[in-house]
RNA sequence: GGUCCCGUAGCUCAACCGGAUAGAGCACCUGCCUUCUAAGCAGGGGGUUGCAGGUUCGAGUCCUGCCGGGAUCGCCA
């Protein structure tokens, strides 16, 4: 719920009369109209565009309808003083009063302020990580993972049904040469010398344990069988331990999917993935063809061939991209169309998948398809991480899968906690580079932000502490302090902190309809640096200390300030999922 | 060569479906510790938003073309 929607319903209203009267033609859009903060402070607490989008099609200069449109906003009982500025824009200054009215809803609403109803409980599907399952998570997936999760989590505070998906794909080559990584660990539990790994297998020490697990179910009965009848059974196991890893891995940074759907499950039995290419085919956009060679890079595999393409061309895509191998098995691609399309089947008609910037190239084929089969019913939207660049005291750490020395997600939360990894990933829009450098991360001062909101949460909980000491009767409930005497919060410092929390219902909205969970981020950064302000201007004027030992009502409306900056701050914190801590160190 | 992303202060980055004088942090300069946490606060300097056009009341934001950086282009996923 937004605080301002009250009075962005008075400046419609004040449209409407103005239609009424004839000034405004009845069939004008109100779409453009906005009413929000201003930037600048200066210009108003409220500012709206509507007379400057509503001068065409009136027919006058913007000022001049704007004149109109003031004294119909004038009546409203916060509203102090309504201006014409700039080119045609309507400020509003609210009376001082409406300021305590806001920190009231917070401590009224707790948790709930800032909660929305936009999303009207529609169905929709946040898929992220997705990782290969053939290893542990590494530090790359990061991003992806904390990004999806924030994000799910910031639609579901907006009010939409959410579910968290996890696509494994555990039909492709790579699982086989899971497999065979996997059943040599195998032979090596059965005490055999299998020296080293070949190349082409992975490598790594966590297999080590599959192998031990084969060797105590099966013993040696795998050695008897050939490749084509171990491979399955050594397949499912190695899978299913990889999936444990990943979980338990995702868990350290306090991230769960509801569903983990496997690319295997849709060829298994009825094979979805065949019905889906023939409902495309049925729709003309799947036919036989050549493909021109990649340009750019010379391949010496490359051999012309015809092959099941998809028309992608058609929707904007530069080539028409191919559904079936040469070994006849699935394209990525194809499986990947068919487990969209068996979302929509499943009943969602908005869906976001978060991948890696090297599947880039991939969205507008995926796009094209999902929009071909649903009729345009299906809404996707592909949201990409770039990359994360890893530094050390400014020196960039140099990864090597081969040599062991990647650094794996566990790596890196065991080093600096899941909360500052959660905060720095997202403190940066997804589609930008970032940069993660483990001593900034780990440093305690501004140029942190991580530590400066954390701050800000413990700081007002030292504050509380301070005056349940300073008045032993004090209560420090929410819904108790909002009775407090709130319109003894008139400094201006305390005045930008109200407004800043009145801020949050609309940005919460905003992010949500964006997909955009780095604005919590950077809203909660400056929230902090308010509250911080405000704290250390009582170093300077004593009589603006939270805590006053002669006067407890002036103490109870201070107090009660800090209690709801601490609530809108542990919301936001929720929202990126950083756990809000009470105190430092 | 095609497609996608990025280009904003010396550095790292913001900027709410196009809004007013483009904002923070770091670094630099000036103040503030017998004080509710100085791990902080207040203030100052610093900009042709890569370049050139276009759309309109109004462009960092939208469109076109260039320049520069990154990703990607069947048999990895």
């Amino acid at each position: 719920m937004d605080v301002f929607s009250g009075f962005h319903g008075h400046v419609l209203a004040a449209v409407q009369q103005l239609k009424h009267d004839g000034v405004v033609p009845k069939d004008a859009s109100v779409q453009g109209i906005s009413l929000g903060a201003p930037k600048d402070a200066g210009h108003g607490d409220l500012a709206t565009n509507a007379a400057m989008v509503l001068a065409k099609p009136a027919k006058l200069p913007p000022r001049a309808l704007a004149e109109r449109i003031v004294p119909l906003l004038s009546s409203d009982p916060f509203v102090e003083t309504v201006e014409i500025a700039g080119p045609g824009f309507i400020n509003l200054t609210l009376k001082q009063s409406f300021w305590p009215s806001v920190c009231r809803m917070v401590l009224e609403q707790g948790d709930a302020f800032g909660r929305s109803a936009i999303g009207k409980g529609d169905a929709i599907n946040v898929e992220y990580v997705s990782a290969n399952p053939t290893g542990p998570m590494h530090v790359g997936h990061c991003r992806g993972a904390v990004f999806g999760d924030a994000l799910a989590n910031l639609l579901a505070f907006a009010g939409h049904e959410v579910t968290r998906e996890y696509y494994v794909n555990d039909a492709g080559a790579q699982v086989d040469v899971l497999a065979r990584s996997a059943f040599l660990r195998y032979r090596e539990a059965l005490g055999e010398d299998i020296g080293e790994i070949p190349e082409g297998l992975y490598p790594g020490d966590y297999l080590k344990p599959v192998g031990q697990n084969l060797a105590s179910n099966h013993g040696r009965d795998l050695l008897e069988m050939t490749e084509a009848e171990w491979l399955p059974l050594v397949r499912s196991a190695a899978l299913k331990a990889m999936l444990g890893m990943i979980e338990n891995d995702l868990a350290q940074l306090d991230i769960r999917h509801d569903v983990f759907f496997s690319e295997r499950s849709m060829i298994d039995g009825e094979d979805e993935v065949a019905e889906t290419i023939a409902d495309l085919k049925s729709k003309g956009l799947v036919y036989e063809g050549r493909l021109p060679p990649p340009k750019g890079k010379l391949d010496e595999d490359w051999e012309d061939r015809v092959q099941l393409l998809f028309r992608s061309t058609e929707f904007g895509d530069d080539q028409d991209r191919p559904l079936v191998k040469a070994d006849g098995t699935y394209t990525y691609f194809a499986a990947d169309i068919a487990y969209h399309y068996d979302k929509f089947r499943r009943g969602f008609r908005s869906m976001i998948d978060v991948w890696g910037a090297d599947h880039s190239g991939h969205i507008k084929r995926m796009s094209a398809a999902l929009q071909a089969l649903t009729d345009g019913l299906a809404q996707l939207d592909v949201k990409i991480c770039q990359l994360v660049r890893l530094f050390r005291a400014g020196e960039p750490v140099k990864m090597s899968k081969r040599a062991g020395t990647f650094v794996t997600l566990r790596d890196v939360v065991d080093e600096v906690g899941a909360g500052p990894v959660r905060f720095m990933m997202l403190y940066r829009k997804n589609d930008a580079p970032l940069d993660f450098d483990f001593a900034k991360v780990t440093e305690q001062s501004r140029d942190n932000p991580v530590f400066y909101v954390q701050y800000a949460h413990a700081r007002a909980s030292s504050v509380q502490r301070n005056a349940a000491e300073a008045f032993r009767h004090l209560v420090l409930d929410r819904e108790h302090l909002a009775t407090a005497d709130l319109d003894r919060l008139e400094d201006e410092s305390e005045l930008a902190l109200m407004r800043r929390l009145a801020q949050f219902p609309r940005l919460v909205e905003a992010a949500a309809e964006a997909h955009e969970p780095h604005r919590i981020a950077f809203y909660l950064y400056d929230l902090a640096g308010d509250f911080h302000g405000l704290w250390n201007r009582g170093k300077d004027l004593p009589q603006l200390r939270f805590i006053h030992q002669n006067d407890l009502e002036l103490t109870r409306a201070r107090v009660a300030l800090v209690v709801a900056t601490q609530q809108v701050l542990a919301s936001g914190l929720g929202i990126l999922g950083v756990r809000a801590v009470h105190e430092l160190h």
